[in-house]
DNA sequence: TATTGTTATACTCTATAACTATA
DNA sequence: TATAGTTATAGAGTATAACAATA
């Protein structure tokens, strides 16, 4: 009878033991994220660099929605755009209701980049899932989802569009 | 006829559509990348502190392997091990075979450090996973593991004892 | 007065290159 | 010569506090 976890006890390296919830949600977090780091930083992205452009596909926040977004505090918002502006990533523009305020954009060349980046992500996501069915992938991704969405909804955010990054 | 996956289309913000499984990935992954790093800085440790002061909960590396089970250059690891020493999280202790190198342990400080971050973080995962029940945290528990596994053994890497962090 | 954003400052984190001490 | 580790240097990323301009 072929144990479905297979396993190799003394001496071996492989085994396919559950981990338990907690570790194992830790190491696919930390196996997710350092897979966007790597792509990133191909592109000499920094993660929080690909999370600003990542908040911008779909916005064009000021500096302190920005800060709010990124959860940082606004003077570190804006190194941030500044090395991102020098970069020819994103623009600033004054605003035209208050003149103190920014509005901030993606460039064509910011979108591009962080497009690409996405791209790439989704391919090695896909690597990663080679093992599990059709059927598993949905599973995986309907527990994952509802997860994120009761996180989400408990800490009162709203889940911004459905994108990675 | 209840639909499982409620959802208010126009004008609401709460949907339990499934995100993808891409997008899943990546949010479970900043959801609880970010919820490691919070519990880590309610004790002044960044998440790099903390992964210094995980892989040394079950090791005595020398520098040159801590920058290699950390991914990073060895001149990083100096600096990131003097301002751990400096807090009495670490210690480091001349090898008695090569004088050229040190060992870095945990000091007992640093052990119920790590202790307890990873325990609030135990805690965080419990309320994160209260809207499953007990045969689909088994499921994302399994699923997750496998694809853990199955990466670690594609990169050729031997997967750590179990422990998050 | 309150808010938006920047500046000044200080510290962590990171890598590259050059160096010291030991092997 | 080769390896273990540090130092010097430079730059990103972060927060706090003080500031300028606008509301």
């Amino acid at each position: 009878m072929q144990r479905r976890t297979s396993k190799r006890e003394s001496s071996g390296r492989v085994t396919n033991e559950d981990l338990g919830i907690v570790d194992a949600l830790a190491q696919l977090s930390f196996l997710v994220w350092g897979t966007v780091a790597k792509k990133a930083a191909e592109h000499d992205l920094s993660m929080i660099q690909t999370r600003l452009l990542g908040v911008l596909r779909d916005r064009e926040p000021s500096m302190n929605q920005l800060a709010t977004l990124l959860a940082l505090d606004k003077s570190s918002v804006t190194g941030l755009v500044d090395r991102a502006e020098r970069r020819g990533l994103v623009t600033r523009t004054v605003s035209t209701e208050d003149r103190r305020a920014f509005r901030v954009a993606l460039t064509d060349n910011g979108r591009a980049l962080v497009a690409g980046v996405a791209d790439e992500f989704r391919k090695e996501v896909d690597i990663m899932l080679t093992d599990l069915s059709e059927a598993e992938r949905s599973e995986l991704s309907s527990l994952a989802s509802r997860v994120v969405r009761a996180s989400a909804a408990r800490m009162g955010v709203d889940l911004p569009a459905a994108q990675p990054l």
